[in-house]
DNA sequence: AGTGCAACTTAGAACGGTTCGA
DNA sequence: TCGAACCGTTCTAAGTTGCACT
């Protein structure tokens, strides 16, 4: 009810995002996942415990105590992963569950390939399969206690609205899984404590109280920030936060700010082309390497690329961290000229790899940075996302690294769907001209995925639907020649209506085959403007429901509300 | 300029419920 | 009616950016 009053027209939201700062902040309540744990791990103690075979004593059981115990069923749950078979994984595991022993277990226990946990983990398979058996009852009930949990732990009040939190649950202890080629893969991630969580809320407002015998960390009140909890973590060190949903008012000024900036850099990209053109041919070094790194960053859509602290995190780079063994230089390939073939891992550990033909001068260039160079130094060794930002600040007020890519992905799907949208077509196929819009961004921005595993299949199944489909148009058309004049519109309608159907599942397999390895979602939800979509759905009468599910038309409604049929990126 | 921290956005994997076709 | 495929949701890791401090 209040959406309405709140949300109206663009300037609203604009005078209401300048101010700055939020007001009041009142906790309804926090979770209480911690005590749960808490509960859980007392319970298990007066269940049979479980036992770890252990192979220095054929046939011999060995009863843990509690915190050893839990750590163990951490890898046992985890055993039909790869990732437990490698060695660091097992090496920093097993070192972080040593460190739980008592010390009668430190002596006994002291190698992990001599350990079995199967038995444990058949116990947790069993569990899950009696999950999957409940009957609907039992299932429904969960379902209502869950929703029971968050309507009492899920929302706060800010600024007088009841606010959606998005992950109100503290994360539970486990075995930290990084992405990709993680060095501290296997460590164990720690209970979060109350003595570990910092509330942060208004000075009147009623906090959530930890639980009994327990302090929390510090109740603040930081007005400037939008946080509600927050808590360090022990793998890398950094904070974690509690926040609000991506409807909120504050995380849905902040999504529209980030696009309004990217519009910004529309207006002045020409001018900012022509400049970093122009310093490829600088005769100070730094300037150059800044400038060939910017022209990757804006065709390319490369993230900025920070430096990161070796053997804390995978081997991962963005543009301002490429390493020369990361480039390859092609004088010529496949009939074109100045062609550079990139390789490396990006963000998650997802592989970019492309072969792009440049200008000449930035070909030069490179071959420059390259020189007396090993495989593993610095391509841009003048050069950080910091003096980067910096310069970009100096363009255009607001302007960073990351702006490119939601400039160059709104702007991508605006012109797409500006030139492939024909306005004959129907609702399926108009869907498929937007999913070709959308994927064009996905290629740009590296948003791939693996091939489902049963992708071949499920395209040969809608395969057999199609030639069964065209099948029966071919009986209706036969049936249609010989009827009668009195029954010839009605034959006429059955036809038509079954060609239709053929034309819904032919589409549907060209956009399935075409999404084969390309992942929508993320550019979806980041990177493409909203107005883009909302205004092309009102010019076309595509219904909205057709691109944004119910999560994301709550996300994107300042943009449901904001943005006309005429709207243009 | 370099470093480290804090706060925020972006990201794919895993999970679990729903739908669809045999 | 059942299982496979699909699709949305949850989870939390992994980025970017700005700022304080030296």
């Amino acid at each position: 009810e209040d959406k309405g009053q709140e949300r109206g027209s663009c300037h609203r939201w604009q005078e209401k995002s300048k101010k700055g700062a939020r007001r009041e902040v009142e906790m309804v309540s926090l979770t209480s996942s911690d005590v749960k744990t808490w509960i859980q791990l007392f319970c298990c103690c007066s269940e049979p415990a479980f036992m770890v075979f252990y192979g220095l004593s054929p046939g011999k059981h060995m009863k843990l105590s509690p915190a050893a115990e839990e750590v163990a069923t951490f890898f046992a749950k985890m055993l039909d992963h790869e990732y437990t078979t490698k060695e660091v994984f097992q090496k920093n595991f097993f070192k972080d569950w040593r460190k739980e022993m008592t010390s009668e277990e430190k002596s006994k226990i002291t190698d992990l390939k001599k350990c079995d946990f199967s038995e444990m983990s058949e116990y947790f398979k069993a569990q899950s399969e009696s999950r999957k058996a409940m009957t609907k009852e039992e299932k429904q009930k969960i379902k209502e206690e869950n929703e029971r949990i968050l309507q009492e732990y899920g929302f706060c009040l800010m600024d007088n609205h009841k606010e959606r939190i998005a992950n109100f649950r503290i994360e539970p202890p486990g075995l930290f899984r990084g992405r990709g080629d993680h060095p501290k893969m296997g460590m164990l991630k720690r209970r979060i404590r109350p003595e570990d969580i910092i509330i942060n809320c208004s000075k009147d407002s009623k906090h959530p109280k930890p639980p009994p015998g327990t302090k929390w960390k510090e109740v603040r009140h930081d007005n400037k920030v939008t946080w509600l909890v927050s808590w360090t973590e022990n793998i890398q060190g950094s904070i974690k936060y509690i926040m609000l949903n991506p409807s909120s008012r504050i995380k849905g000024e902040k999504d529209w700010q980030k696009y309004e900036t990217a519009r910004q850099l529309k207006k002045c990209v020409d001018r900012i082309r022509a400049q970093y053109r122009d310093d490829w041919k600088s005769k100070e070094m730094r300037i150059r390497q800044r400038a060939v790194a910017l022209y990757f960053i804006d065709k390319l859509a490369l993230r900025a690329g920070n430096e990161k602290e070796e053997g804390e995190t995978a081997d991962t780079v963005g543009c301002c961290s490429l390493r020369v063994e990361h480039l390859t230089l092609h004088q010529e390939m496949d009939g074109q000229e100045y062609v550079v073939e990139f390789d490396f891992l990006g963000k998650d550990s997802i592989r970019y790899y492309n072969k792009v033909p440049v200008e000449k001068r930035v070909f030069k260039n490179l071959q420059l940075f390259m020189e007396d160079k090993e495989p593993e130094d610095d391509l841009f060794d003048r050069l950080n996302t910091s003096i980067l930002n910096k310069h970009l600040q100096e363009l255009m007020d607001g302007l960073t690294a990351k702006v490119f890519r939601t400039y160059n992905a709104s702007i991508t799907l605006q012109q797409q769907l500006n030139e492939i949208t024909n306005s004959e077509d129907n609702v399926p196929a108009k869907i498929l001209s937007y999913n070709r819009a959308n994927r064009a961004v996905a290629i740009l921005c590296n948003h791939q995925r693996a091939p489902p595993k049963t992708f071949e299949k499920s395209m040969q199944n809608l395969q057999t639907k199609i030639d069964a489909k065209k099948e029966q148009l071919a009986d209706a058309k036969r049936e249609l020649k010989s009827a009668k004049a009195d029954a010839k519109v009605r034959r006429d309608e059955k036809s038509k209506k079954i060609e239709e159907q053929l034309m819904k599942l032919e589409v549907q397999a060209t956009d399935r085959e075409e999404n084969k390895q390309i992942a929508l979602g993320t550019s979806k939800l980041n990177y493409l403007d909203p107005r883009i979509s909302v205004a092309w759905c009102k010019k076309f009468g595509i219904p909205i429901e057709k691109i944004y599910n119910k999560t994301q038309r709550e996300k994107f409604a300042w943009a449901i509300d904001m943005a006309e049929k005429d709207f243009q990126f």
